[in-house]
DNA sequence: TAGTGGTCTAGACCACGTT
DNA sequence: ACGTGGTCTAGACCACTAG
């Protein structure tokens, strides 16, 4: 379990000459190490990490330094801390995790339908020059094209399109989605390695389109949410491009200011 | 400066039959009291509380002990901290708190704007009865409604209509909404001592009805943002209801999902 | 009972801003 | 030079979970 330390951490301030440069306190480097080792699939979603006592050891710093690190991470949400188990990473099989990116709520608590999922389309193509931007795709890369319907007691709510790396999403067919119950992160966890950290969302007031329209089953011209979202796994990566159309005459997006 | 300790702290676990019951650390314990301090005005936004040390004598406590109870609060924004010079009460004299509460941007980076605040009424009256519900008024006390539209460079892209307890804002009229430059949590916080901490919004689309499309000259039954807001001051406590319309043709809702 | 994270302390030193 | 918050350490003890 002990490894050996392949890096050299940087002490404070040594061999900074004027002020300090690009000075990072310790804590961040074995913050750094950390995301490194999620990153490369060292521990899974779902895992135990070592306990902080055993980290500390590894990167030869105190305790509360790896406590601090931990911290953030936890803070951030990658990492979930329970006393007296231990640190586990995060998981999309989690319903808390869940109504982190699930912003659409019931206008009344009684409500609350659980989402069922259908996939209306799922597509492999070119990457347009749009999409291949954001995704930081080289021209002519494919993308997988997914057209996806949530609906809430049999109300359908919520149409997105989905656009993913075709690279990293290798094998990923409308069979696949189909076998699939439970989030879709969590199959992109599981199935092809890639954990959604952090998203930015632009919300829009529209009009519904025809397709919208169609598929929601309400007039053309019925003002919907547009929800443009871009997601990022560990290291800021861009991996995901998400529009969805939200009916709000039952449900709203909820949003907390802090 | 040092001053004497009315409440009795309770150390850990002492006390406690069975388990813990409502067992505190310290630190939050530390933290209830900061908080005290600033809901009783003590500190005022902008101002310096007094340095780590001294709260930590005044408290009898740790240096690391104080600072934990620090970092939350400035986690949460109330506080704000600056090495070399001191912790600070947050105030809505900033662009970056204001961004906090102010979520619509323009599409185009290049088309910000800075906003114009336009008050459109401003009237006493007796509160209805959903309002008085969620600001925990009695029946028949009054509020202060406003009217209030917002634009970015002479283009009309928000309307608001809020309501505030008139019991806090005593003396809230017309003229000093007019006279006022800057945000309006900013004169609230200076001129009534309501600091607004945090909020929640609960987001739809909409048509725009006449109000609104007249205000914001559009069409009326254009879709629109509505955006209902509950916003809380210290300690949790509701003081302000607020309901947006905003155009996003060429804005939008920002949000991100961490 | 053992092991985990959580709290609290005391002290040393660093980075930063002001004087 | 001084005082502030920021980092790092070492150690003691508490709260919680599991075997």
């Amino acid at each position: 379990m002990a490894e050996p330390r392949p890096e050299p951490l940087v002490r404070s301030s040594l061999a900074d000459k004027p002020q300090s440069a690009a000075f990072s306190p310790l804590y961040r480097q074995i913050k750094a190490l950390l995301l490194q080792s999620l990153q490369q699939g060292e521990w899974k979603p779902g895992e135990l990490i070592p306990s902080e006592l055993d980290l500390a050891a590894r990167f030869q710093v105190s305790q509360g330094t790896v406590r601090k690190a931990v911290d953030e991470l936890a803070a951030e949400h990658m990492l979930q801390r329970r006393q007296g188990r231990g640190t586990f990473v995060s998981t999309h099989n989690e319903a808390r995790v869940r109504f982190r990116f699930l912003r659409l709520a019931p206008d009344q608590e009684s409500d609350a339908q659980p989402a069922q999922s259908r996939i209306l389309s799922c597509k492999r193509l070119r990457a347009p020059l749009d999409i291949a931007r954001v995704l930081d795709l080289r021209t002519g890369e494919t993308v997988v094209a997914i057209r996806r319907l949530l609906s809430f007691g049999d109300v359908p709510s919520v149409v997105d399109d989905i656009w993913l790396p075709g690279g990293v999403f290798k094998g990923l067919t409308a069979e696949v989605l189909a076998r699939n119950r439970g989030p879709l992160y969590a199959l992109f966890e599981t199935e092809f390695g890639v954990s959604m950290v952090r998203a930015d969302e632009k919300i829009r007031a529209v009009a519904a389109n025809e397709d919208a329209a169609s598929i929601l089953r309400i007039d053309q011209g019925t003002p919907i949410l547009q929800v443009d979202r871009l997601s990022y796994s560990y290291g800021d990566r861009p991996v995901e491009i998400r529009r969805g159309w939200y009916l709000t005459d039952r449900y709203h997006y909820r949003n907390s200011l802090n």
